[in-house]
DNA sequence: TTCCAGAGCG
DNA sequence: CGCTCGGGAA
């Protein structure tokens, strides 16, 4: 669009460099980063769905199997809402964030509910269901919509970062939405939503390998907390090892095997307070049920 | 160690 | 806002 009065358009900073150049910039740089990946240039928004959910904190290496084993298993939205949510979690074991899954699945039972089998249209409709917030409903609009979207996650946000941030420290989400939306709805990058961001996703990740992570000049940017021996390694192994017991297991014994993987890693044993409470915490979730004292998936 | 196509909760 | 949530590759 043609600057109409010589201030720049509006959410674009007047400075370094005008947003036609940006996005003329940006689209060359996408198309010669561009990395073909199964869920890409997919029509179904369902398949596009499960591919925004699965690569959410997770990276691209990993998802491609998991992606192509769910929607042979679950090929439809309505296939998943007929699915047991044990066959759903077992698939998306390794996968990890199992609460992604349970989302999805709550996600498909409501629009078989609701929606006649069908993914709502909109940002809004899209960010009424469990699991998806403004990133993933920007990426499904985007990519299997083919409409324009505000999509602001770490590779676009690496790449706002680094060409029009580069020496700026802490800067946030609030600076770059209104650039990332005037970026998206310029006419140029409007017309092909899937390439403006295939590019941007791909320029982001090839800086990652280039650059030191331009992410961490955002505000928000924040370390996550060791892995190893934490609870959500408790959590994890503890709905694996309900899984593996259809007929239901009781507590006592998921808290004996739980503190014999824990001594096998030398690690401390976990105390009846915290195993009440991860369980607690897992029975809420919904990732199993408890009746006549067993533990059931 | 770091961080990943974030979301949901208090 | 700050915290939690999996798991593996580099």
């Amino acid at each position: 669009m043609m600057q109409k009065d010589g201030c720049g358009q509006a959410g674009w900073p007047s400075q370094p460099r005008d947003i036609d150049e940006f996005v003329s910039d940006m689209l060359r740089k996408g198309d010669e980063l561009y990395r073909d990946l199964p869920w890409r240039n997919v029509d179904d928004p369902y398949a596009v769905l499960v591919s925004e959910i699965m690569l959410q904190q997770t990276q691209v290496s990993r998802v491609g199997r998991f992606w192509e084993r769910f929607l042979s298993a679950f090929p439809t939205l309505d296939a998943l809402a007929a699915a047991a949510v044990p066959d759903v979690l077992e698939l998306w074991q390794g996968l990890g964030y199992n609460r992604r899954a349970l989302a999805l699945k709550r996600t498909a039972d409501q629009c078989a509910a609701e929606g006649e089998g069908r993914l709502p249209e909109t940002c809004e409709g899209l960010l009424a269901l469990p699991g998806i917030g403004p990133a993933t409903a920007a990426g499904v609009v985007a990519f299997a919509y083919q409409r324009p979207a505000v999509y602001l996650e770490t590779n676009v946000r690496s790449v706002f970062l680094h060409e029009l941030f580069p020496a700026e420290e802490a800067v946030s989400d609030k600076v770059l939405l209104p650039l990332v939306e005037a970026a998206a709805f310029h006419p140029v990058a409007a017309a092909d939503p899937r390439r403006w961001y295939y590019g941007l996703l791909d320029y982001g990740a090839y800086l990652k390998a280039t650059v030191p992570n331009p992410s961490r000049r955002s505000s928000g940017h924040t370390r996550q907390s060791a892995f190893e021996g934490s609870r959500r390694q408790k959590r994890a192994w503890i709905t694996r090892r309900v899984l593996a017991a259809p007929e239901g297991v009781r507590r006592a014994v998921v808290l004996a095997d739980l503190n014999k993987a824990e001594l096998a890693a030398a690690r401390p044993e976990v105390d009846a307070e915290l195993f009440a409470s991860i369980i607690a915490d897992l029975l809420t979730e919904g990732f199993f049920r408890e009746e006549a004292g067993l533990l059931i998936p």
